[in-house]
DNA sequence: TGCAAATTTGCAATGGATGCAAATATGATT
DNA sequence: AATCATATTTGCATCCATTGCAAATTTGCA
């Protein structure tokens, strides 16, 4: 991603973070809908044809990263433990996921002005959650390459689907309540227990 | 939904249904993107003007319908019956749905075309995805109200989750590849039954 | 220094979406 | 049937995201 060589190259990779930047300050500020293009490009003193040479759209700039969460997963995956269960396997992937959530801001991750933005502007939900099921259909191709023999990939997609399925529906509904980092994260696992229980184990 | 009474509410029925059945056909023609709200209009002889005071957008249009079955799985969800199992309950909704979709198309329901669009353009499957995911969360919420000492909000929003996750990746890949109608119907129903016995039953 | 390649920029155009006021249509009343 | 209040439709004007294109500028290297 960011190899940054020449004077070229470092000179756009500050243009970018500077685009990303002044846009989330300025969403913030003035909110999603309220910020025009140009507004951001003038905070940044670029032409407004130069930010659409960086960012495909204006909801491409709160979605930009290096996505390397979803690319350790994909890999954690491919590298299975030989004799390991389908559920350990699984355990080990979501929990390291979901820790790596907890302590993200430090890397340009999803800080939480990104999240309340996605979570919130129906544009950036939606986005959002089609990325989210985008990747949902990678990990469930990953699982069926690495189980080729055990998992079919309807039994591959349905793994996922329902991990993937109750963590998130759980974390959103945790974070609606108001309720703090700590127990949406709580949330999440508890989820996470249930989708591999599988549901009687409430009833 | 469509009471239609007077003369002007039958005609508003009637230029709404021509609008949607003139986008549905052209979309499909010519593509989604490649069709203009203004070539959609002069197709049923209205202004511009008035397709925005039909719909709020053009991807509305695609989405445009009674919206039964969620109100049904609502209601069932609602009134469950005093012994009943929350595995019972939902088994019995989500049967329910699941067969419902199979013999939608002669409600104004969920055609083949619509269908096709809504996986297809990638603003309209946002637009799907974030509607399924705010479906989701009421269900979720009927599920605790239902079995309100029983279930907490996290524990039916995973239920929830876990089961309409499974089910809509299983048949999203389905369909992916290729697979007839019975297959992703056959896929649907695999898959919330891992849900519902825990990932466990397939390692 | 000077050139070739990479970037930025300005400009024009398209298309979705909205506000607003004028023009029409509708239907109930007299 | 003529008339009036109300509901709809329509025609602008406008804003903004997005794109293509060609000119202008910058950068890196010979």
């Amino acid at each position: 991603m960011g190899d940054a060589v020449g004077l070229r190259e470092r000179k756009k990779l500050r243009t970018r973070r500077a685009l990303i930047e002044a846009a989330l300050r300025l969403f913030e500020e003035k909110g999603y809908e309220e910020t025009t293009v140009a507004e951001i490009t003038a905070a940044v003193d670029v032409s407004t044809r130069t930010f659409f040479s960086y960012f495909t759209s204006k909801e491409d700039v709160v979605f930009f990263d290096g996505e390397s969460r979803v690319e350790a997963a994909l890999k954690m995956i491919a590298d299975r433990r030989p004799a390991e269960t389908v559920v350990d396997l699984l355990l080990r992937v979501t929990s390291h996921s979901l820790d790596a959530v907890k302590d993200a801001d430090l890397t340009v991750e999803l800080t939480p002005a990104r999240r309340h933005l996605i979570t919130t502007v129906p544009a950036l939900r939606a986005r959002g959650l089609d990325l989210l099921f985008e990747t949902q259909q990678r990990l469930a191709d990953a699982l069926h390459r690495a189980y080729a023999d055990e998992l079919d990939p309807i039994e591959a997609a349905a793994a996922i689907g329902s991990l993937m399925g109750a963590a998130h529906l759980a974390t959103t509904i945790s974070m609606e309540r108001g309720e703090t980092p700590e127990q949406v994260w709580a949330a999440g696992r508890r989820a996470m227990e249930i989708a591999i229980r599988g549901l009687s184990s409430i009833g």
